[in-house]
DNA sequence: TGCATAAAATGAATCGTTTCAATCATGCGG
DNA sequence: CCGCATGATTGAAACGATTCATTTTATGCA
């Protein structure tokens, strides 16, 4: 049923060398077997047998991206970035999400392994990074994504999260809140570790100001309804005025809650922020005021860190790219111009 | 650099051939056996070589998915079920985007038969299906998702969008809205296509009943709120009342528009229906009526239909899996409570 | 203990492509 | 017309897991 090269050989009466070095080197093969092996491959239908080619060369032409929420736009965009760049390099990427599961994680990567991929691309769950030193060991470069390397043993390409979270809380300090909040979790992922780092530095310098954290079990806009309701439920005297919630669909969540009750006004009664600057952070009911991350961008480059890595072998130096992220402030804090 | 079952046979002193069978078929190797080769397994850090293994099996564990635009969380839902549903039979989903452009699609799918993919899902951007027939008759079964086969010739797991873009028209012609504007496209799309057929269907049976098109070049956000800045220009006597948005992205986007400009408000002075009910629709500025696609379960029942394919080979029934779908009302055509 | 039979283990052949040392053809200067 | 350099082509080996016909070992029974 399937066509190979050597079938393709006979059709044009050339060895079966030949035929592969028309596929892969035509500028040693003379103009008329190239053209007479390009007539029978186009006759027989012949298309290439990547497990055959990835099998002698080692490895595939596919890196592994794993990242932590497959449905976050945020990681659909880095997702997307990193795809378009690997495909300009004749790349692809297999793309999984650990979903919050540390066992998806795994399983993840041992398909990964099994695959032979060229690269990993991840933003791990936790600080263990043992399995990812052992496949680095294995000979495959790996590179962390959206999430720094502490001790810089790995290149990563990332944002500054304390950064970030420092300009979200002052944000809602300059706007005279008080009583902020923090929604956000788990703290084992070491991006809302970070953020929240930053929010307290903030309230630390900050005279009168209190900071209470929320924890979610995800980031995802059903917790944050879930941390609505609870902000809902508390007693008016120790409600905070402004929420900074751990990403932009904890605070869609988290909005929707308080915009349903009708009780509580955004920003008026509470203001808002989130983290990402998803799309759809704007055409939310209030468009939140969030914290912009350059998602493709991130991904873009983490694949460039990665070929880099591909091509130099065993004794490479890390790359450490940090991005700075930006306050993009909407209504969620600031309200509208026409309500007051 | 790499172990491969020889040196795990070395190891455990035993032959390859009985490592495959430990790894495959540990019921006819005996128990000490077993255990052995599973020491060595484990001391010498052996992963299997996915590519020898699909070589000699002539086709990988995994399914080619092709959606239309990667990023639109309905096909992100899709791609999850599928995901899910694969992975629990042993396979992978590989997802590819075709976005909108015939040369991705094609690039994808050169990319699928390349890797000897078990099975093609797509979505597919026209109605040429002989490049799927190709495929077909090169023995990898293929379902087409979100989309019905005309002929019936290829298994198929779709929405009833005739039936889609018949209910959203007839809600808003229920709500009194005459004037009714159908945003969406390219109609090449067929989905895009059969949404327009079923407004028009409502349209010709109501007295009095207007429908006019506007396209778009995209089914996203961006075309969305283009089109919002079209109505917003449009004569005050020629302007719908009544809008239908051929997806949700479009429907955020047109209401973005409105919504910013101030000067019409939704419902009152228009009414705004969607299609898809992404997750996103309801958390938006004014929450969006609009109809649901069993995004998930289209992607579940698509994995199923392959796999039945898949197992009985050539000569199989073709399945026509057709859902029904719901209006689901929202605030964007019934107003809130308080508000009128 | 011997023998029939079942269970377990073996190892060579196979999948399709790429690589590379070896062979063959071509053209050119002398 | 020969020798040689250059270019073109060849074909066998290799990649690593799986399969299966064959051989070896174990088991049960008389």
């Amino acid at each position: 049923m399937a066509v190979s090269v050597k079938e393709v050989a006979a059709e044009a009466g050339v060895s079966v060398g030949t035929v592969s070095n028309v596929l892969n080197r035509p500028e040693v093969v003379s103009e008329r077997t190239v053209n007479k092996v390009s007539a029978a491959i186009e006759k027989l239908g012949f298309v290439r047998n990547d497990a055959a080619r990835q099998l002698r060369a080692g490895h595939s032409r596919n890196f592994g991206l794993v990242v932590l929420d497959g449905r976050n736009p945020f990681f659909m965009d880095v997702t997307q970035g990193a795809q378009h760049r690997a495909l300009e390099n004749g790349y692809t990427v297999l793309m999984g999400s650990s979903d919050n599961s540390l066992t998806t994680e795994q399983q993840l990567l041992d398909l990964f392994e099994e695959q032979r991929v060229a690269g990993v691309l991840i933003s791990p769950m936790h600080s263990d990074l043992s399995r990812l030193w052992k496949i680095r060991e294995a000979g495959t470069p790996v590179v962390l994504v959206d999430r720094g390397s502490g001790d810089r043993s790995f290149s990563s390409v990332s944002v500054n999260d304390v950064e970030g979270g420092r300009i979200a809380v002052q944000h809602l300090v300059d706007l005279g809140r008080k009583k902020i909040a923090f929604v956000g979790g788990p703290q084992s992922i070491e991006q809302v570790q970070h953020r929240l780092e930053g929010a307290q530095s903030v309230i630390a310098g900050t005279a009168d100001a209190v900071l209470q954290v929320m924890p979610t079990k995800q980031l995802t806009v059903l917790e944050g309804r879930a941390a609505g309701e609870r902000i809902l439920a508390m007693n008016p005297d120790e409600r905070p005025d402004g929420i900074f919630a751990a990403n932009d669909l904890l605070a869609l969540g988290i909005l929707q809650a308080l915009v349903m009750s009708g009780s509580l006004r955004v920003p008026e009664d509470i203001a808002l922020v989130g983290y990402d600057n998803i799309d759809f952070a704007q055409s939310a009911v209030v468009p939140i005021t969030t914290v912009r991350q350059p998602a493709e961008e991130i991904g873009r480059t983490a694949v460039d860190v990665l070929l880099r890595e591909a091509e130099a072998g065993a004794d490479t130096v890390r790359e450490q790219f940090v991005f700075t992220p930006k306050l993009v402030v909407r209504e969620s804090t600031v309200g509208t111009g026409n309500a007051s």
